[in-house]
DNA sequence: CTGGGGATGGGGCCC
DNA sequence: AGGGCCCCATCCCCA
């Protein structure tokens, strides 16, 4: 299930500390092959880059630097992602995910061939176990990717460089730093048809809007009890309120 | 304890 | 390939 900080929810209870991160300067360092560390091999466990957040700039500009001694390429290609290894299997099934194309390996489906067959190439290094080729791992967690491309994306957890003018408050993404600047401003361009409210966020007025329904899409499979949201039903079964956990 | 709103994060998809 | 948007999912807090 998790998306990747939500494994967290399993194994600890707090979102990143960023404050923690922020504390890290980000130095970006000269091109230098010598900034990306190949760790340890360690048992049953691919050998991974460690990439600096200041090398990738740099890495993205080696393309003028062809002489550069750059590691082993990385086949991107049949890099897997932690990401898609990492506890998906107990997702239970979203709605979205009554598309047409499955994974036949994890039957997590797709909406359109291009994203199944992007999904499957990570398959091939499956991260579990076989792996045998490389990742590319975030200097300041754990985290591995299949991608340089969801590498940058990652750190960008960790840089913060959408920062909020009203408050300091730092965000990975523009469009969240967006969002967030509507709790400062007030708006609220998303409005329920069925009542007169409004909200800053889609995904809210989403959640909102099964309020309206009478129709409640997540049930225990216990009790059988239904809920508006997979939070409360999680709640729910965490506590094991149905008596019967 | 439950239900709902607010805020936020990340992957997928499209351009 | 990268950026932006969409969607999903969760946590926190409060009524």
């Amino acid at each position: 299930m998790p998306r990747s900080f939500l494994v967290k929810k399993y194994f600890a209870t707090k979102k990143p500390n960023y404050s923690e991160l922020e504390s890290q300067a980000v130095v970006l360092s000269p091109l230098q092959p010598s900034a990306l560390k190949e760790t340890e091999i360690t048992a049953g466990c691919p050998p991974v880059i460690v990439w600096d957040v200041g090398v990738l700039p740099a890495l993205y500009n080696a393309e003028a630097s062809p002489s550069l001694e750059s590691p082993t390429p990385l086949d991107l290609s049949s890099l897997s992602s932690s990401e898609e290894d990492e506890c998906r299997t107990s997702d239970p099934p979203s709605p979205a995910e009554a598309d047409l194309f499955q994974c036949l390996e994890c039957h997590k489906s797709y909406s359109s061939p291009a994203g199944l067959s992007r999904h499957q190439v990570s398959h091939c290094r499956g991260a579990s176990s076989r792996l045998v080729g490389r990742a590319f791992r975030c200097k300041h967690c754990p985290k591995e990717y299949g991608s340089l491309g969801a590498l940058k994306m990652h750190i960008r957890s960790h840089t913060l460089p959408c920062v909020c003018p009203t408050c300091g408050k730092a965000f990975s993404r523009p469009w969240l730093l967006q969002g967030h600047i509507r709790t400062h401003t007030g708006e609220r361009p998303f409005s329920c048809q069925h009542c007169s409210r409004a909200f800053a966020d889609r995904s809210n007025l989403r959640a909102h809007l099964q309020t309206h329904s009478d129709i409640k899409k997540y049930q225990c499979t216990k009790c059988s009890r239904t809920f508006s949201r997979m939070s409360l039903l999680h709640k729910h079964t965490e506590m094991g309120s149905c008596g019967s956990s």
